[in-house]
DNA sequence: GTCCAGGGTGAAA
DNA sequence: TTTCACCCTGGA
């Protein structure tokens, strides 16, 4: 088992800038498995560019990010100085998440754990609250290649900033609120497209900062001001608190995941998918959202092979 | 071509 | 508390 050394590349972090339109830097981070992380079911924006890496929008810039050797490095087009962009990824890939505590904590779980001790970790992304609640509404009885056509049909709906037919900055609530539910209809969301209008609506009059602001509110206090919005039950709320809101507590429950905590743990057949999430809160604390992408990877692996 | 399930939610029973 | 319709698409 190869455990990654965080001093072979700490004391080495660089920043390569290769001309004024490509620009690209090397990040102090432990490499982590791309793939499931950036195109495992909580981020619906990335493309597979060459040798696994991926290409994606995160606020206004579009981003390059691969595994180079032992470190991660990310290259971006457009402007930008390399402290503020780099700022901006270490955020996005929560960079100062302990990861070997996270290893500690659940690499003796039962199915799972072994994954989590002997392959590139698996991360929990800190994405933009507005964004990631537009992607779990749209998640809803979807699948995820339906997810990811209909966020890039709403992405499109924002400003260009790039050649890829995906690269738009995402659009403002404003923007997809005065759309509505008919346009929103058309480009395929189908009824979520009434969800989303209501949802977007209602944000408009929300005041400024209020949805990210949920990031200082408690678990249970940010959940219910969620559920308030169309389209946002229990489970969607769960996503956005994870992989926006910094609520490691957090347990999104999906059939999935309440299949794989059935099978590992042997919860009742019958249990309610409130009772898994405070399950999990209580079995893994904070990194129970941790805990659950590598659930759901499980469970869709073990389908995946018969 | 048909059929089914898809990272659920809201409304009615 | 439980049941059911819901838009539409990818994959079998």
């Amino acid at each position: 088992m190869v455990v990654w050394d965080a001093s072979l590349i700490l004391a080495g972090t660089s920043r390569i800038a290769s001309g004024s339109e490509l620009k690209s830097l090397r990040l102090a981070i432990e490499p982590f498995d791309l793939e499931q992380t950036l195109d495992g079911g909580q981020a619906f924006r990335w493309h597979r560019s060459e040798e696994g890496a991926f290409r994606g929008v995160i606020g206004t810039r579009v981003f390059g990010i691969g595994i180079d050797g032992l470190a991660v490095s990310m290259t971006w087009e457009g402007n930008g100085e390399s402290d503020e962009v780099e700022q901006e990824i270490n955020d996005y890939l929560q960079a100062e998440v302990d990861v070997g505590e996270v290893r500690r904590v659940l690499s003796s779980e039962p199915g799972f754990g072994e994954c989590v001790a002997e392959t590139p970790l698996i991360r929990v992304l800190r994405q933009d609250p507005w964004e990631c609640l537009v992607e779990f509404i749209c998640s809803q009885n979807s699948n995820i290649p339906r997810i990811k056509q209909m966020i890039g049909s709403v992405a499109r709906m924002g400003r260009r900033i790039g050649d890829d037919d995906w690269a738009y900055e995402f659009p403002t609530v404003e923007v997809v609120a005065d759309a509505g539910e008919d346009h929103l209809r058309s480009i395929g969301l189908g009824y979520r497209g009434k969800h989303l209008a209501l949802a977007a609506a209602a944000l408009v009059g929300w005041g400024d900062g209020e949805l990210t602001g949920l990031r200082e509110a408690s678990y249970y206090e940010a959940k219910d001001a969620l559920m308030v919005l169309q389209g946002v039950g229990p489970k969607v709320a769960d996503c956005i608190l994870a992989y926006s809101l910094d609520k490691g507590e957090a347990f999104p429950v999906d059939v999935h995941v309440r299949r794989a905590a059935i099978r590992l743990y042997g919860l009742d057949e019958n249990v309610k998918n409130e009772s898994v999430g405070e399950w999990a809160r209580d079995r893994f604390g904070k990194y129970a959202a941790w805990a659950q992408l590598y659930m759901f990877r499980d469970e869709i692996n073990r389908r995946s092979v018969g």
